[in-house]
RNA sequence: GUGGACGUAGCUCAACUGGUCAGAGCACUGGACUGUGGCUCCAGGGGCUGGGGGUUCAAGUCCCCUCGUCCACCCCA
């Protein structure tokens, strides 16, 4: 038993997992390079009030999830709960509006929010998320949905459902914002707890309630798309009207309203039917105000995070590939513990040639080499005997036929990347 | 933060109503096979039964606390 153990909520990702995170993130950076976005590394914590205005300070994120601390200086810092507002950040701190609009930037890497760990939910999380600031144009938020879909397409995931909708803008929520009120205030009563709460902060959210009672309340209450300002209305339908361009299936959910405060016109939600209470593979949409909200000029936005353990979730659980899991192809063994330094510089040769390689370094006898190289998963092992070594020459091993040749010891590691070369090529 | 289930070797799990119950399989190590793996057989290492307290002649088994995991709520990726 080990004394301490990893703190709660977060996790280890072992060997038998991580090659399948570095498949995940090969898929997304082809993606991104494909759809024109370029990668930035970010910091893991910023100005706690980067968050507290950006995100909004009656969110459940700001209000309750985030991991604040102060540091030396006295500064008060937070690990980030997401990455949009550190990517506005970013952009308006290196003005980024000088170059080409919009700036279409993505990154990964962990984020943070202090939760109750469930399936699919840790308190450290991976996003990978995509970001492309500086327009309005809807097409830009197709585009976003389109690399969604894209990317959970190559990665092999098809049990999934978008979800789309518009929540408006400064101009046209507090009016909708009001008449929801208005409908809802008479029925107070039989709203639950947390909705009451709502009511006053942010209504919205009502709409978003999973109690049986609230939602049949807010079945007849006013619909958001019904009441948008006409620029939000237009570029709803613009929004639409994209997706159908690109044959994207998706459903229209009136309820879907996302948690954060600066979002303003296109949600948007992807689930994947493969998870259970946690299934949101990804969630965005359109934030036209966080820049100002944080104390830059305005800059529209729209974007969107994946979340990387509930897609590598969905995967397992819709059994798709990912890709070749690493091996080696030659395993090096000594016949003799005296030719153990000719193994070391055969090895080394071996690997100067590009092949995965690897020995014993447990002292193993020759019987326990050999099984090592078996199930280290090589293709081929290297037998260094003393009679080989005598005529300057390898015993080479395929170990899925058992067919042994010998090779000249010098020549031993081009012959086999010839031999492994012709294979991958056909 | 709320509710429920659970916590025995690295992993998957046994141990009737508290009484040789601390075990098996897999994995690991070694051997049968003194220079040839995968199969088989044999042997071995490894657990203060998550931690702490209590009840009892006796607790893995009952009670309490704590930590953690899982599921759901909440919220979201």
């Amino acid at each position: 038993m080990v004394a301490i153990k990893a703190p709660r909520g977060v996790r280890d990702i072992l060997p038998d997992e991580s090659w399948k995170w570095a498949y995940v993130l090969e898929v997304a950076s082809e993606v991104a390079d494909l759809f024109g976005y370029r990668e930035v590394y970010l910091p893991i914590f910023e100005d706690t009030a980067l968050f507290a205005r950006g995100i909004g300070d009656t969110t459940d994120v700001v209000e309750k999830e985030m991991y604040t601390f102060t540091d030396r200086s006295g500064r008060s810092l937070t690990l980030r709960p997401e990455a949009t507002a550190s990517m506005v950040r970013c952009y308006l701190e290196h003005g980024m509006q000088r170059e080409r609009q919009p700036a279409k930037l993505w990154c990964s890497g962990p984020m943070f929010r202090y939760e109750r760990p469930q399936k699919g939910r840790y308190r450290q999380f991976w996003q990978l998320d995509f970001e492309a600031i500086g327009v309005q144009d809807p097409m830009v938020d197709v585009e976003t949905v389109a690399l969604s879909l894209e990317l959970f397409r190559r990665l092999g995931l098809s049990n999934l459902e978008v979800m789309v909708n518009s929540v408006g803008c400064p101009r046209c929520r507090p009016t909708y914002r009001e008449k929801l009120k208005a409908y809802l205030a008479p029925h107070l009563d039989e709203l639950c707890d947390s909705c009451r709460a709502r009511f006053e902060r942010n209504p919205l959210r009502t709409l978003d309630c999973k109690e049986e009672g609230c939602i049949e309340i807010t079945q007849g209450a006013p619909d958001v798309v019904e009441h948008l300002c006409e620029e939000c209305r237009s570029h709803f339908d613009q929004f639409l009207n994209g997706l159908e361009a690109i044959r994207a299936s998706y459903r229209l959910n009136k309820r879907l309203v996302r948690g954060l405060d600066y979002y303003t016109k296109t949600a948007f939600e992807v689930t994947s039917g493969k998870l259970g209470a946690q299934n949101a593979v990804c969630g965005g949409g359109r934030y036209d105000h966080l820049a100002e909200a944080i104390g830059g000029p305005f800059t529209p936005g729209v974007g969107f995070a994946a979340g990387i353990e509930r897609v590598i979730l969905s995967m397992e659980e819709e059994g798709a590939s990912f890709g070749e899991r690493p091996s080696i192809d030659a395993f090096v063994v000594t016949a003799e513990a005296s030719a153990r330094p000719k193994a070391v510089s055969f090895l080394h040769e071996l690997r100067r040639n590009g092949l995965r390689c690897d020995m014993d370094y447990a002292g193993k006898g020759m019987r326990g080499q050999l099984k090592a190289a078996s199930s280290s998963g090589a293709r081929f092992a290297c037998i260094l005997g003393s009679e080989e070594l005598s005529r300057g020459a390898v015993a080479v091993k395929d170990l899925s036929s058992g067919e042994q040749r010998e090779f000249p010891l010098e020549r031993a590691a081009e012959m086999l990347k010839t031999i492994l070369q012709g294979q991958a090529g056909g």
